[in-house]
RNA sequence: CGGGCUGUAGUAUAUCGGUUGUACAAGUGCUUUGGGAGCAUUUAGGCUGGGUUCGACUCCCAGCAGCCCGACCA
């Protein structure tokens, strides 16, 4: 493809992004904001996410059967599975004008996921245990209403995903066809060139299973989420899910005598630890929540954490936990909100003691009156020790793991996959069975497994740059080779290189050719070091009968003939 | 969802209650041509709506949009 001729040039200035990925993307013609977080693919980005898409194709073809949905769908399927008004990043098309109300004015659910539309699609085909297993899977655009997108693809209201659905007679045999699709995607993270940065995690299983799901996370200091690294066991957690024991400090102190303190105004522990002069971790957070409508519990942790409301369901094994009202808030403490403590308070609070509370003396905690914080507090004089401490708080840096007392590793990585295990969550939504053999209805299994390309494709430029642009692994690269003509004026090293470029092409290799007359070797080589295409080739008067030849990712370049070029592209 | 900031040319910025200045980009001409060339010249701008004012790009209000921090992210 002639350079000259392609839509979307490199700039030599822009804007500060955030990320490296929208930096280069967008100074190197890839991509080109439409908005905050959606963005055109312009030739070059096009041809790199559709080589990513193809290497997913590729791989999932070997366990599922490839189709379409539609991405504006009924809101009657959403409201049958109850998410139509649950899922927060849900949105929905309306029509714009008054003429398009007339004309019609329904509203369709823009899809962020699929189970919705895979499901019943399945329903209407396969319904007998012959049918079983199967999976489909599209490659397609999605939409959710992010609250805050960021990081250039990383991520944007508008973007590609691919998501497989699977469908079992058994829940043996989902969990079988569960562990195989790691492989199958460990291997696409490998032909992609991330493999060895992507590790697998465990993460949150969701509201209706106990089960982990699974994370395919690529470790990179641009990505959002926070990996807990146990050395010993290999394995990884997300932060949401990391088991957490805290450090043991401030225990062997003398106790004192309990003090309650005026401190009115002053909530939040950083500024009760400031007012009070105390380290954070003195302080203890209380918060009072209501469980399933019908039961009150003060969980409290130790200052400096967050509760973690995963866990804590866990815990209270509950459906649903929010926040106290300020009158149920009031009621139980007697106090306003920021005053709470777990002293004192009536027999219809349950307490939930984080074990980070524990080991710790002379702590303050809110006296459960307004205004006041009681300090030097020590479990077991002024609180009874509980029958037992939990873990309900989110882990942070510097946490052990329980089990093995280890201090973990934490590091930043980018979701690049996820597979769930469904079970029978959206077969029974929508009363899906099939018939076994023995003639009886039995339930039907599902796991569901995302991908997502446009992330990918903006975590491979996160991982591969340097101060000059992008260094595009072979695998994705917008093409295989480079060709800079310089002295295009001289006609026969214009003829050269024209020959170069259809030798190479009609070998089938993917070749930009810059041809630009007017613009200078300076300029094409800070384009092609911006673009990041993996073989760069020079012919110019200097070359004379060779060819320059250059990667990417190294400082030499050689000067070598056209049949050496082919052997070593060739030999890729 | 909470907090903060910003909207001036394609991009990045400056100044100003009274004719918006500059750089890069783009166009033209000449020179240049192995690591983001030079000179000359041309084109191009105050987000939308309302208010205050003799006069608003500037001050005020609302909307819309973008950016940043945090929370959220089955």
């Amino acid at each position: 493809m002639l350079y000259s001729k392609i839509f979307g040039k490199t700039k030599k200035d822009s804007k500060k992004y955030d990320s490296a990925n929208a930096t280069f993307l967008i100074k190197g013609g890839f991509i080109d904001q439409v908005m905050a977080g959606t963005y055109t693919y312009l030739t070059l980005g096009l041809r790199v996410l559709n080589k990513i898409e193809n290497v997913v194709r590729e791989e999932i073809n070997t366990i599922g059967a490839e189709i379409l949905m539609p991405s504006i769908v009924p809101q009657e399927l959403w409201e049958k599975t109850g998410r139509l008004q649950t899922v927060d990043v849900l949105m929905k098309t309306t029509p714009a004008n008054k003429f398009a109300l007339a004309k019609n004015d329904s509203e369709y659910v823009l899809s962020p996921t699929h189970e919705e539309v895979v499901t019943p699609l399945a329903q209407k085909f396969n319904l007998s245990y012959k049918d079983f297993p199967f999976a489909l899977y599209h490659i397609q655009t999605k939409f959710r209403n992010e609250p805050r997108v960021k990081s250039g693809l990383l991520r944007g209201r508008e973007f590609r995903m691919k998501d497989l659905y699977s469908f079992h007679a058994t829940k043996k045999d989902m969990k079988v066809y569960y562990e195989n699709s790691k492989k199958v995607y460990l291997k696409i993270f490998e032909r992609l060139g991330i493999g060895k940065d992507t590790v697998i995690a465990l993460a949150s299983g969701g509201s209706f299973t106990d089960d982990y799901s699974h994370e395919f996370q690529t470790i990179c200091d641009t990505g959002e989420d926070t990996l807990f690294f146990v050395k010993s066991t290999g394995i990884y957690y997300n932060r949401e899910v990391a088991p957490s024991l805290a450090p043991n400090i401030y225990s062997k102190e003398k106790p004192l005598p309990r003090k309650d303190i005026k401190g009115e105004g002053i909530i939040g522990v950083n500024e009760l630890a400031k007012f009070l002069n105390i380290p954070v971790e003195k302080t203890t957070k209380t918060m009072i929540y209501e469980v399933d409508g019908n039961r009150v519990v003060a969980v409290a942790v130790r200052g400096g954490y967050n509760i973690n409301e995963d866990k804590l369901r866990k815990v209270l094994k509950c459906k649903e936990i929010k926040l106290a009202s300020k009158e149920t808030l009031k009621r139980v403490t007697g106090a306003e909100i920021g005053y709470a403590g777990i002293i004192g308070l009536p027999k219809e609070v349950e307490i939930i003691m984080d074990e980070s509370i524990n080991n710790r003396a002379n702590v303050e905690m809110g006296a459960n009156k307004t205004g006041y914080h009681s300090t030097n507090i020590n479990l077991g004089r002024d609180i009874p020790l509980p029958e037992k401490f939990y873990d309900i708080k989110m882990a942070k840096d510097g946490d052990f793991f329980p089990e093995t007392k280890e201090k973990y590793q934490v590091m930043k990585a980018a979701e690049v996959g996820n597979i769930f295990p469904l079970y029978t969550k959206f077969t029974e939504a929508f009363d899906y069975k099939f018939i076994d053999q023995d003639g009886k209805e039995k339930p039907i299994y599902m796991g569901c497994y995302g991908i997502g390309p446009s992330r990918i494709m903006g975590i491979i430029v996160e991982k591969f740059n340097d101060e000059k642009g992008i260094i595009w692994p072979e695998s994705v690269a917008p093409f295989q080779v480079h060709l800079i003509g310089l002295d295009l004026n001289d006609e026969s090293i214009k003829s050269k290189v024209l020959k170069v470029y259809k030798v190479l092409t009609d070998k089938g290799i993917e070749v930009l050719f810059d041809d630009r007359l007017d613009a200078t070797a300076g300029n094409k080589f800070s384009d092609a070091d911006l673009i990041g295409i993996p073989v760069r080739l020079v012919v110019s008067k200097r070359t004379g009968e060779k060819i320059e030849y250059k990667r990417r990712n190294e400082k030499e370049a050689k000067l070598i003939s056209l049949d050496e070029v082919l052997k070593i592209i060739k030999g890729n």
